[in-house]
DNA sequence: ATAACCAAGTTGCCTGACAAGTGGAAAATT
DNA sequence: AATTTTCCACTTGTCAGGCAACTTGGTTAT
């Protein structure tokens, strides 16, 4: 049961820690039913031999976490599936290929779709945002820079455009994932040299079509330059 | 500043609730840089007028979401954003139209690029599963029922022949959350009839170009299905 | 029968305390 | 003087015990 498991940076996991997670599995494999109320605090602590201020901090993880609500006097319930409001992504280890392979799928679907919304309706002050980062990026190649900042501020300025705070949030995140897996992946292999204006163009294209507001064309343009961008990816992913 | 703001089911929230969002937003807004350090627990529960143990709940959350993390003995320092392997998405109101839309919208975009996936890579297994939950949906229409459960039933299939863990997860999540939007706000208005056999038409192109593994074909089938699934919910969400 | 009340049980929050780990300053050694 | 060792203040992790606020169901009074 992985007892003595220790995280990425190699401390133990603290004991509310594993007491959430042993009352999370009671409640996501379904031995605790939705409405059903949990044991007391009381009778936790004696169960588990920790002290009720232990298992109040693992009760309000899973509260946080929308799994739980807790009625002061009545005690502490499954909540409803349906009404839970908050939806949580774990990712656990950085150097799983498989998972960057799925993170990197979704971020795809992701960013296709939503340069597909920007070009139908971008306002132009959001153009000119996207051409701003254009050009900025443009400038980064220019003085001979990598310029990564800048890509990912023209990729976050479409999605800005797209005026749906879900697509900003989540592939920010995934994004940010991705990078860093390159970023620490980059020290063992060679680096890729060159193809930045080649990359670049793929960027004027996307500008282009969401300039002209064509909607199916930006998605083209962003589902090629995505397809090539997976394909470099896909040199860190082999092995 | 909304001191008084009350959650949707009545309830004030707790001290360490409100501790937490103030300390969040310390970090977000970027007032405290990654690497920095919190103030200690004791300076922090003078500052805002609570007890340790409060101010321990709400870094425990901070910490439970990966923003912070904490060394026994030398504090609790803000994470690295790039090391940050927790995602978190919280939809506030239930009846936010506006918040509907955009997750709808998010929805789309993932059940499309699922479906196209599910295309190319399902197994005999899967097609078996998916044409199974098709014909319990086919079962349930000729017994005369709105088949909601086989319906989501149908779509978790295709999304699980992706074997994208992400997918399931977020439209799982998405999915949920529309049909209670669905349920609650069918109280006010007019049953939908008669639409059922015509679904199950949409349903079965999906099965059909998933069957002969055609991608982009399944991916307009499911994008088809979809739109008009976005045009039934938009009667919801006119005014 | 109904309404008001009460008491046990439960969560929310607090004080105070000790153990375990960290980091730097002070002291000891080379 | 430079380096190593030791030590101590500080911080987080955990515990014990207690009181206030609230819920619930039964009891009592009307």
């Amino acid at each position: 049961m992985a007892q003595h498991s220790r995280d990425i940076l190699g401390r133990a996991p603290s004991l509310a820690d594993t007491l959430a997670l042993r009352l999370r599995d009671e409640i996501v494999s379904g031995r605790l039913r939705p409405g059903e109320r949990l044991a007391t605090e009381q009778q936790i602590s004696e169960t588990y031999g920790v002290s009720r201020p232990t298992v109040r901090e693992a009760i309000g993880r899973l509260k946080h976490d929308g799994l739980v609500v807790t009625r002061q006097g009545a005690g502490a319930f499954v909540a409803d599936p349906g009404a839970v409001s908050v939806f949580r992504l774990d990712v656990a280890d950085f150097t799983d290929k498989e998972e960057i392979r799925n993170i990197v799928e979704l971020l795809m679907a992701i960013e296709a779709s939503a340069t597909e919304h920007a070009a139908a309706r971008r306002s132009d002050k959001d153009l000119r945002n996207i051409q701003a980062q254009l050009d900025a990026m443009q400038a980064a190649i220019d003085r001979g820079e990598p310029g990564v900042e800048e890509d990912l501020a023209f990729h976050r300025s479409i999605i800005e455009a797209t005026g749906n705070p879900f697509f900003r949030d989540l592939s920010d995140f995934l994004d940010r994932r991705v990078r860093t897996f390159i970023r620490t992946a980059r020290a063992n292999t060679a680096r890729l040299e060159g193809l930045t204006q080649a990359v670049q163009a793929e960027h004027q294209a996307i500008s282009d079509a969401i300039a002209r507001q064509d909607a199916s064309g930006a998605r083209l343009a962003a589902e090629t330059h995505l397809k090539n961008a997976a394909g470099r990816l896909a040199l860190y992913l082999k092995p």
